[in-house]
DNA sequence: AGCGAAACCGACCCGCGAGTCGGTTTCAAG
DNA sequence: CTTGAAACCGACTCGCGGGTCGGTTTCGCT
C-alpha cells in the first residue's frame, strides 16, 4: 500500500490539489509546533515525537507531511521567509517613492515582524544554522535577498545626494545586523525597553549611521496588525 | 586503576600543576580541532572521534582531557572569551583616556580578532547557540560584558556632549551587532571589500550613527575627507 | 634499571531518536 | 451503503555517536 506520498513542500494555495482542508490545518499546526520546539529546545533537541505530540498528532501524521526532519524546518525557514517577504513588500509599497523613507519601512516592517514572532527568529538567527550546510545556505540567501532590498534603496539613496557616501552593500548589512542584534537583545530580556522606544531609537542610529535625515516628515504610518 | 581524572577545566597556566608540556600541547590541538570542527559541521554533527582524529590521537585520550563533549565545548568558548578580552583591553589601555577614541579601538579590536578567527567567531555566532541553554547562557553574558564595556564609554561620550543623546546600551548592541554583521557577511563571502577598507567603513557607519566626530579630529591629528 | 603515575589507545556498550510499516479511521464521491 | 483513497496512528527497527574501560605506552624520578 503506498502509505506516504507527502504533499511535497509548497501544492496547497494552487491547482485544483488542495486537499481536505482538515489536512492543510493540521500541517499549520505541525508547523507551529515545529516553530516552537525549535526555538525551545534547539533543532537538535527537539524529537519529532515531541513535535508531533505537540501538535495534537502522532509520529505518524507528521511524517505523513513532511518526509523528514530537514524538510520540516526547510518548511519553518520557507514560511517566515514568505511572511517576512509580504510584510516587507507592503511596507515598502505603502512608502511611496522616497528611498530613505522606503528604507525606513522595510526595517520596521522587518523589525515589527520579528519582534511579534520571538520563536521563529530565534529559529533563523541560530538554530537553523546548526542544522547542517544546505539549511544554513538557504537562510543566507533569504538574509541576502532582504539585504539586497535595502541596498537597492540605499544606493538610490546616496545616488540623489540624501545620505553620506557610503557602500550599500555593506551599509544594508550593517543596518540588518543591529536590527538582528535588538531584537535578540530584547527578546532574551537583556535590553528593558518597550518595544516602541526600542523602534524609535533604532530608527535614529540607523538614520543617522547613513548620514540621512529623518525622510519627509510623514513618518505616522500605520502599519500594525 | 584511576584511569580519567580529567585536568578540570582551567589549571595549566597558573600555580605548580603545569604537568607535561607534551599534555599542554594535545590539549591545544584538541581544542583547536574542536573549533575547527564546530564551525564546519556544527556542533551536534561533529563526532568526538572525529575531533579527537582531527587532533591526530584517539577518543579515549580526548576523554582524558575533557569529560565530555559540552566541557569540551565550554573550552573552546573560554577560550575565545580569553583571547577577546586580552585583545580588547589591551586596544583600550592603548587608546587613551577619549572615550570615543576607546570605543573606537574596543570596536576595531573586535572586529580584527574575529576577523582573524573565522571559525571560532562561528562557533561563537552559531553553533553554540543550539547545544542547550546552558552554553546559550554563557555566551550571552561574554558578549554582555562587552557590551558593557561599550556602553559605559558611550555612555562617558554622550555625557560629555561628544555625541548626539543616545541610549548606550541599545547603541552598544547595535553596534556589536553591525560588527557581527559584517564579519560574518565577509567571512561567508557575501561581501568582496578586503579587510582593511570594510574596517574602515564600518568604522564610519559606527561613529555616525552616534553623531560623533573621529576622536582624532578633535585631537592634534587631522583626518579630512 | 625499575617504579609509578600521567597520557593515551580503541574495541565495546547502550540509549536515544529518526525513520518505517502494517494497520485503522475519516470522508467524499458514486 | 459501498468503496477506496487520503489522513492518521503507534509499536518497532536500527544505526549512530557519546561515553566507558581495561590495557598499553611514555617519561620523570630515584
Amino acid at each position: 500500500m503506498p502509505a506516504n506520498a507527502a504533499p511535497a513542500d509548497a501544492p496547497p494555495a494552487n491547482s485544483a490539489a488542495a486537499r481536505q482542508p482538515r489536512a492543510e490545518a493540521r500541517r499549520g499546526d505541525l508547523l507551529a509546533a515545529a516553530t516552537r520546539l525549535f526555538a525551545e529546545r534547539g533543532y537538535a533537541a527537539a524529537g519529532m515525537d515531541e513535535i508531533a505530540r505537540a501538535a495534537g498528532t502522532s509520529k505518524g501524521g507528521l511524517y505523513f507531511h513532511f518526509p523528514n526532519k530537514q524538510a520540516l524546518l526547510a518548511a519553518v525557514i520557507g514560511r517566515a521567509a514568505e511572511l517576512l517577504r509580504k510584510r516587507v513588500a507592503a511596507a515598502m509599497a505603502e512608502a511611496g517613492d522616497d528611498p530613505v523613507a522606503r528604507s525606513e519601512a522595510a526595517l520596521a516592517a522587518l523589525f515589527r515582524t520579528l519582534a511579534k514572532h520571538r520563536p521563529l527568529s530565534r529559529v533563523l538567527a541560530a538554530e537553523a544554522l546548526a542544522a547542517g550546510p544546505e539549511v544554513r545556505g538557504r537562510i543566507e540567501r533569504i538574509e541576502d535577498e532582504f539585504v539586497a532590498l535595502i541596498a537597492a534603496e540605499l544606493r538610490r539613496a546616496r545616488d540623489l545626494g540624501l545620505t553620506e557616501p557610503l557602500d550599500p552593500e555593506l551599509a544594508a548589512h550593517a543596518w540588518f545586523g543591529m536590527v538582528r542584534a535588538c531584537i535578540s537583545a530584547w527578546a532574551g530580556g537583556r535590553i528593558a525597553a518597550p518595544p516602541r522606544e526600542l523602534e524609535a531609537e533604532l530608527r535614529r542610529l540607523l538614520l543617522r549611521s547613513a548620514g540621512a535625515a529623518p525622510a519627509g516628515e510623514r513618518a505616522g504610518d500605520r502599519t500594525d496588525d
